[in-house]
DNA sequence: CCGGGTGCTGCATTTTTTGCAGCACTGTGC
DNA sequence: GCACAGTGCTGCAAAAAATGCAGCACCCGG
């Protein structure tokens, strides 16, 4: 992304422009479509002119939208080539990102993200510390770490989040265990076997909660736990039933030394993306943030 | 000016970089020095690097802040051209101002300032009235005008107060007056000769009570009025002694047919061109207020 | 005539900006 | 040597701006 130096406006004015559509705009901009029409209202009021004709299927630039948009461009074009500039002079040699993860993500997402960090700003150096999903919030809101990558599922208004993407929770047992070949099977058949649960700390456990309390079924807890890795271990091993999302099995999934039977009405696991809110972030923790997006859209949509 | 479609930081970094100061730059900007500073804080965080060493003096620009520098120097002088395309296209070439101002200044200030508009911006349409100084501000308060160059002593929060200037008050005499040759006289002086005082509706009026409060001798009042021309015909025929400011006295002034003696101690008339606070003003007026602030500025040094 | 699309607006809320007062520091002149 | 005027910076509270929600009027294709 470009420098965030810039009017608002003018940016949003731009994407306007090439959307053709104030509401399909906002969508792309993450903005409600009245506070970026009010945006556009304000600009031509300053302008002086309608920058856009209002057809009924959306807009089309005026003249003086037309002067205006190549203002915009090339405006945005220069910042783009200072932002490079300002890089090579000492932006992105520089810098620290101080990241509080959970343990799920150290298998593959969060070493994959920093790959990619080193492989594009090997100056920029990371600490990566673990914490169950409240306490990496915690940390970030307190001021202790830059960046969180957190299942979280209340809001925090003193987060901001920059991205989020949801998760099926499911049953995780190897391909011999005899639910393994259904398509589908609800929490209390489950209910039924040896379980590995997860304690409080992790937010799996939230999202198990509810299940467990609506389940009349005497339950075989054979361990309660909030690592993780042991978690999955116990489930490889077929000691027990382990609920977790895709993240953090992935390789066994692909080595087919486990599957993942998503559980119907358990909540999805909302990963996301958290800074600090009404902080202006450093370029190096933009970046990284940026590229923790990027993971987490890849990881989605796969 | 050029455009105030851009980012209010870049404008005020260019300020700061072209002084040299914060401090300084924020009395050019009629802005508190921390606001600028937070700003120029807040803009080198977001570029990851300090854009200026801090001299004990000043500042100097970092190679970073050079890039920053000449970036916003493009910026902003492609907005400047792009601000003459837009006129040249239809901006400046309609639009409307509704101008409410008081009867003192429709001899000169005012005229003068019309004048100007109309060898700028031939095709801006004007309308004047004439009000008494808080008529004026209440009617664009209540958005029933656009600009009020008036008056005002005390501030409103509904208005935006975009220049003043202090005008002082004084005696005004036919220069054969026994008292006009003194270098100064104290209102108690002139309580002792025919007056020609204000009525409420004039700003004048607030100046003076205080004194006709404060003056225990017997007031020798022959008329009061709210018409300005009167006022200055009454003095001009000697027929009793009338205060005013220099603004709409300055023809008899230079022709030598009255003088303008200022009065100890009396609060100076504070001359101000208002418009509704928290409005983003169309270029027509925008250009209209650039005018009468220039003609108050040169009208407050001459 | 319905449903989904558009731009727009009033209102309450959140977020950002601003000014005031005061701190620490640095040269300058007496 | 020491007050003094100048600098940049910061905590806090008030003012101002941006935002989202819900809902309006409109238009177009089924």
């Amino acid at each position: 992304m470009t420098q965030k130096i810039h009017a608002k406006a003018l940016v949003h004015f731009d994407t306007i422009r090439r959307c053709g559509s104030i509401r399909q705009a906002a969508r792309q901009l993450h903005l409600s479509s009245s506070a970026l029409n009010r945006q556009l209202l304000e600009l031509e009021s300053q302008i002086g002119a309608p920058l856009f004709e209002r057809l009924s299927s959306g807009l089309r630039l005026t003249p003086s939208g037309e002067v205006l948009a190549r203002h915009v461009i090339h405006v945005l074009q220069d910042a783009q080539r200072m932002s490079i500039e300002l890089e090579a002079l000492e932006g992105l040699h520089s810098g620290h990102v101080d990241l509080i993860t959970v343990e799920a993500l150290t298998h593959a997402f969060v070493p994959d993200i920093l790959q990619k960090m080193a492989r594009h700003y090997p100056k920029v150096s990371t600490t990566v510390r673990i914490a169950g999903s409240r306490k990496a919030a915690e940390e970030v809101s307190g001021g202790a770490a830059d960046v969180a990558i957190s299942f979280l599922y209340q809001r925090d208004s003193a987060l901001r989040q920059l991205a989020v993407a949801p998760f099926a929770i499911g049953a995780v047992v190897p391909p011999d265990h005899p639910l393994a070949s259904r398509e589908s099977v609800t929490f209390n058949q489950w209910a039924q076997h040896p379980l590995v649960l997860p304690s409080p700390e992790i937010s799996i456990y939230e999202a198990l909660e509810p299940l467990l309390r609506a389940c009349r079924a005497p339950l075989q807890v054979i361990m309660q736990t909030s690592s993780f890795e042991l978690m999955k271990q116990m489930a490889k091993q077929g000691q027990g039933v382990a609920f977790v999302n895709r993240l953090g099995i992935e390789d066994e999934l692909k080595q087919g030394t486990l599957v993942h039977l998503p559980v119907k009405k358990a909540m999805p696991s909302l990963l996301g993306i958290y800074v600090r809110a009404g902080r202006s972030l450093p370029p190096a923790i933009d970046r990284f943030c940026q590229l923790a997006a990027a993971q987490l859209q890849l990881r989605q949509v796969d």
